[in-house]
DNA sequence: CAAATATACTTAACACTGTTAATAAATCAA
DNA sequence: TTGATTTATTAACAGTGTTAAGTATATTTG
């Protein structure tokens, strides 16, 4: 059976070479720039084969939007190494910042687009796994602050959605540039290494601090 | 000059109820899935007439973008009414997750979608006055809650740009369905009037509170 | 070995999309 | 009434996601 094992291989092999080019193609112009057409021409094969391998469009947007998952979740693997749950806490919130502003492509597929909810959704099962587990990492996080006394009498979900929208927020707010009619330049001197959710951030960390 | 007087009227007129086509569809349906042709139809004209009172499609959503804008204003009319600035600064985050709950559409095109911004762009004033002069509502809310002694040694846009971006990350998580797959119900007794946002929202003032 | 079947892929087509160029009809000014 | 201007239309372009039908090639079966 070696040479049906080869023709499996030779399948899987496509089906990824297509997945690359879509990300290629997706991160160099965008995904309502990208056509099957587009990508079917880079992996030099007729559109409609794409669809043997992919059940539709949105089937490879959330091939990629798991791909995403899988960064962030590896980018996320550092915090291990910080002891402290409230520094560990710290450290997840610079890690997710810098992960929107360097794939911010991966970013809006992942927590703003709604073409790989559709995807989950209409496969039935409606726990979206990666995001779940994701979640859980913070989530976790959260309640070790509260053993060692930090958001006192506060559930720890509500205390986990704050993190998570606020940080949500900047960087949407930046990448959709909803931000760049607030010029707020003449507060301070601007470093030019750091981004405006970066500013925010050690602001907004100054406020838990307080809550101690 | 009566009669080019009502040439006039019509013709704004005309690009009224185009605008208002566009506003049922877009709140019907969905932007994706509201076209050119079907706005046409719908005002009783060919699609190409719709070029001759709007540039193009991103044009309408523009306009749209706007109303949006002057309904959000106009539900903030309520906070002039509420005396101590700290209380006023709630008032304004009740008022604008009301909003992102009840327009969601507009929300989006206020918010999220790329399309107005890009108009806003094109036509090269780089700020975006509906924009900054919401922001500045909170902003000088901001100011009056710190001359009352809150927020003390923050700067007062980082602090306002925290409560945006918590709120606008709040509306948005819960808009595009990323906060489903964290089941939060058994922390707490589910009151059905109230969205998730909402019950989020209390808690993020509850950590305002301890900051005074 | 030859016929039947299954696999992998392509061509052609459908029903759309936003948008433009060319054209016709209506209204206005001279 | 003629000519110019405004207003609306038809036809078309280049593109989209997607499906049905057809075509080679390779594999299995009689």
């Amino acid at each position: 059976m070696a040479i049906s094992d080869r023709k499996l291989r030779e399948k899987e092999d496509l089906k990824k070479r297509i997945l690359e080019a879509a990300k290629v193609l997706f991160l160099e112009k965008g995904f309502e720039a990208t056509s099957m057409r587009n990508i079917a021409e880079r992996v030099e094969f007729s559109p409609t084969t794409l669809y043997l391998y992919y059940k539709d469009k949105n089937d490879i947007v959330y091939a990629l939007h798991q791909e995403g998952f899988k960064l962030l979740a590896q980018q996320f693997r550092i915090i291990s190494n910080v002891e402290h749950p409230y520094e560990r806490l710290k450290t997840m919130g610079r890690i997710y910042l810098q992960f929107a502003e360097e794939n911010p492509d991966f970013y809006e597929l992942m927590f703003v687009r709604q073409g790989p909810i559709l995807h989950v959704q209409k496969h039935n099962r409606d726990d979206w796994e990666e995001g779940s587990r994701t979640y859980n990492v913070l989530y976790e996080t959260v309640i070790e602050c509260q053993n060692e006394g930090y958001f006192k009498d506060l559930l720890p979900h509500n205390v986990s959605l704050i993190v998570w929208s606020t940080l949500h927020g900047m960087c949407t707010l930046h990448m959709h540039m909803r931000l760049d009619c607030v010029k707020f330049e003449d507060d301070y001197e601007v470093d030019p290494e750091k981004s405006r959710p970066e500013y925010i951030y050690e602001t907004f960390m100054a406020f838990l601090e307080r809550l101690k």
